[in-house]
DNA sequence: TATTGTTATACTCTATAACTATA
DNA sequence: TATAGTTATAGAGTATAACAATA
């Protein structure tokens, strides 16, 4: 017969980043589904978070607040601004800087997208208590906090 | 000046969608960079483990399992067998199926795997208090099943 | 020289759809 | 015809590294 193997199944079922990750990719493939009616993938979607509320970024900037690098950002902002929903322009004081910043058809977009990102966390999470909810919140939150930023790759 | 928006920024940050997947980015990232000095990509240690503790599976069964298609399960597999670490046969009683199963070096392999897996999780997770840790981990397992795994999709 | 970005390249992950073999 | 898998193709999402412009 097959010999009991030296790790148990349990054991390796408790990693809380397999479950992190199994059911974020849930979440975010069908968050993707809902955005891709509005022609914005989820990245996209998350640069477009980060412009949003503040008059402008530089890309190095938002590179460190996603954990990006600043090649991906600049391949992200290539095509927000391809589809009319952000701007580029070259700071004046340091023309090495850039700034990033939301068109108005972007600001126009945002509450949709925001209201699918409701409907698509209701879909996974509404089945969850307020005291569960909040722990979640918290506890993810917390580690981004504690965890910091810094595992921002360099170049 | 800049006129308030019409969606506060708060009301943005609000979703649990995003933090799930803003966290487990960045686990899945550092797991990711410890998995390979082995070799082996999360995705492939992810189909580990679901190979892990079974005598054998169908690839359209872990497909399901895991929620990729059948394609993806097949590129993965091909993977993992070129590396040495599963076998793939066909089916004696019904030639259309295949079975796949891990070979010895996989079995040796895993339980090193899995300290990096408890690694990364101390790594991120052991600042939580084990109410917490509790939680979070009984809350995703929650989402799974109430989710139930249906989303897979069908191709 | 150091900093900010861009570009070229490449790889993982995954899907979709067409195809093959078996039933 | 239905089912199990494979393959070809494509696109998102990123990284790395070389490069250009500016300071």
């Amino acid at each position: 017969m097959t010999r009991t193997p030296a790790i148990s199944v349990s054991h390796l079922t408790a990693h809380l980043g397999y479950w992190l990750r199994y059911v974020s990719n849930h979440v975010s493939h069908a968050f993707a589904r809902k955005l891709e009616a509005q022609g914005v993938t989820v990245a996209e979607w998350a640069l477009m978070r980060e412009l949003f509320g503040v008059t402008s970024v530089s890309p190095s900037g938002v590179a460190e607040k996603l954990g990006l690098t600043r090649g991906a950002i600049t391949k992200l902002a290539d095509r927000l601004i391809e589809k009319g929903l952000a701007t580029r322009t070259r700071n004046v004081k340091d023309a090495r800087g850039q700034s990033l910043a939301l068109t108005a058809s972007a600001r126009r977009l945002i509450p949709k997208l925001a209201v699918l990102a409701d409907q698509n966390d209701a879909e996974f999470f509404s089945h969850l208590s307020l005291e569960d909810r909040r722990t979640m919140e918290r506890v993810l939150k917390e580690t981004v906090k504690v965890r910091g930023l810094k595992s921002t790759p360099v170049s």
